[in-house]
DNA sequence: ATGACTCCCAGTGGGAGA
């Protein structure tokens, strides 16, 4: 099966190319971010008639998140929006289980839009790190809930150096602090494995390129977006892509999806 | 270089993103 996470930064504006890369790309699941649609705008009906079921959770401007599945599908069960007990204004989190078609069984799927941070230091910043610290406690439950778990989404954070195009410029800033990696790795720790760096990579690997500059033909990005996989899936994971195609679209988001294939 | 681009809500400008 494969799964898929994708930043369309606005699903009101990227819906036509979201369902192109869809009848394209026959994912098990795909989850997204900054959808930017309070839940009444969510495109539930053009998602069905291209047969897609989803569970959304967004808000005005800013922020939200969804979970497609193909209407074929068992629907998506146990349904969680945002970090339990974690008091939020913002819509960043969707969890749910997909309880498959069959043998070997049901998958937890977070689906997660990481705060942004805007600057070390800053209000915003200290947010990132209580969303971080929240979302460690959190996740350390669901994985010994669920042993089956992938958490993927917009992390917001470059974990490595090889993952950033200019790592002296960007040292210390925003996505590349020590504190934010920190918490990367922390999340690692909790026995989930960077899907991406489980094979051989391309150097340069980006998975957002910034909408100005010519950054994108220049190929000067980070990667920020990831699939962590568990320990009982990482034996089934047999490939882990940044679908840069997608990028070069008319109107692209400024994120590519980043797909994953378990073998079961 | 306090830039650049895109999206949003606004309302002929400004915040946020990364």
């Amino acid at each position: 099966m494969k799964l898929a996470t994708w930043n369309v930064n606005s699903l009101g504006v990227r819906l036509p190319h979201l369902l192109a890369w869809l009848a394209s790309h026959p994912v098990d699941a795909l989850v997204l971010q900054e959808t930017k649609l309070t839940d009444d705008k969510f495109p539930q009906a053009e998602l069905a008639r291209a047969g897609w079921q989803a569970v959304w959770f967004g808000q005005k401007t800013y922020n939200g998140v969804a979970l497609l599945v193909p209407a074929s599908q068992a629907a998506p069960v146990d349904v969680v929006r945002n970090i339990p007990g974690f008091v939020d204004e913002q819509a960043r989190v969707i969890a749910a289980t997909l309880t498959g078609q069959g043998a070997p069984g049901c998958m937890r799927v977070i689906g997660a839009y990481f705060p942004n941070g805007q600057v070390p230091g800053g209000e915003k910043y200290a947010y990132k790190m209580r969303w971080l610290q929240a979302l460690q406690a959190w996740v350390r439950v669901e994985v010994q809930q669920h042993p089956r778990l992938v958490l993927m989404g917009d992390f917001n954070i470059a974990p490595e150096d090889q993952d950033v195009h200019d790592p002296v410029a960007w040292a210390g800033q925003i996505h590349c602090t020590d504190e934010e990696r920190a918490h990367f790795q922390a999340l690692l720790g909790l026995g989930l494995y960077d899907a991406f760096r489980l094979f051989e990579q391309a150097p340069k690997s980006w998975t957002w390129w910034d909408y100005r500059n010519l950054a994108f033909r220049k190929n000067q990005g980070l990667r920020i977006d990831h699939i962590l996989v568990s320990s009982a899936l990482k034996p089934a994971v047999s490939a882990c892509e940044i679908d840069k195609e997608a990028r070069r679209a008319e109107r692209p988001s400024d994120h590519a999806p980043v797909l994953v294939t378990v073998t079961d």
